[in-house]
DNA sequence: GATACTATATTTAGAGC
DNA sequence: GGCTCTAAATATAGTAT
């Protein structure tokens, strides 16, 4: 860890840091499908959180109010493998990169909303957007949304008839 | 975001990583006197979690359950949950961006890869991770669905829906 | 499976705008 | 306050042991 010099420029020094904890943990979720929480009070108690998929969801199933979903990760990725192609990989990814760039075109992407905030994006305030911006976005996702399904769905269809192996959760623990 | 070339590798990363997502965490701690609560579930359910001064504490006031040391209850929930909310929404969207950036990585490839699974594509490990990423892909539209969903509702309803309340309590300590 | 290594990539403190 | 730049610190993917 690298020393501090100046008290002063410590608030500077959490804004930055945060933000990259976040990043950390945002990378973790997307590149190992983790589901993570996390709640930072900062030092005049302001609250900071990220989650995925959301801070409650996480806490609840954390305190043991709530079931774990059961899906199997592994499994439905051994079984989606079997019938899988690259075909269709290929054209999802196609369908995916067609989209955005339509979104692109009309002056609404998530790149443009990612530019207009400037450096740490995923933090700046959603409520420059108004409501015009945030139903585009919402329309886009859904197409979006829609053309993921249908492809996942031509993976799943044809899935194999393998025996869903359960998964137990295991107790809450604290191990830092 | 470094790409993942090969997918057996994911539990590894994955350890690597909640390693160090728990030290950046402690290091804000001792450097910034930050309280931080993270709880991560592995994609087969395991529970991990880091907490200074504890989990439970600080998901405790996160959630409104107990008065933080020097403010109102209300107050503090509705600060709360408003930052989880846009936080979640553009975190997720990033996950998005940083998903399609890696399937567009990796298709520049494909062809590569084709070549060196000789014959035997399905079994490359690409696709593996292909495939991984497409069904969290689908998983985190349908989770940003709704959340854009709930964002246009508040937007319609309030002029400022995502206004941050103040709030300021007596200076934690965080010693460690 | 853990642990060590290392080349590469990312983060970040400080300073200047 | 926020943003950019950059040298230096740190994290980490792949690999060997």
């Amino acid at each position: 860890m690298v020393k501090i010099k100046n008290a002063r420029n410590l608030g500077v020094t959490f804004s930055k840091r945060r933000a990259g904890l976040f990043k950390k943990a945002s990378e973790l979720c997307t590149l190992c499908g983790a589901e993570i929480a996390i709640v930072i009070f900062s030092p005049d108690s302001k609250v900071f959180s990220f989650g995925h998929p959301s801070v409650d969801t996480l806490m609840e199933r954390f305190l043991g109010n709530l079931p774990p979903p059961n899906n199997d990760v592994q499994n439905q990725q051994i079984v989606a493998l079997r019938e899988a192609g690259i075909r269709e990989l290929n054209t999802t990814i196609m369908n995916l990169e067609g989209v955005l760039q339509m979104e692109k075109n009309r002056g609404e992407s998530l790149q443009e909303i990612r530019e207009r905030a400037d450096g740490v994006w995923w933090e700046s305030p959603m409520e420059e957007l108004n409501l015009f911006q945030l139903q585009h976005l919402k329309k886009a996702l859904e197409i979006l949304k829609q053309k993921v399904e249908k492809e996942a769905q031509m993976v799943n269809n044809n899935a194999f008839p393998f025996q869903t192996l359960g998964s137990a959760r295991t107790p809450p623990n604290c191990a830092s």
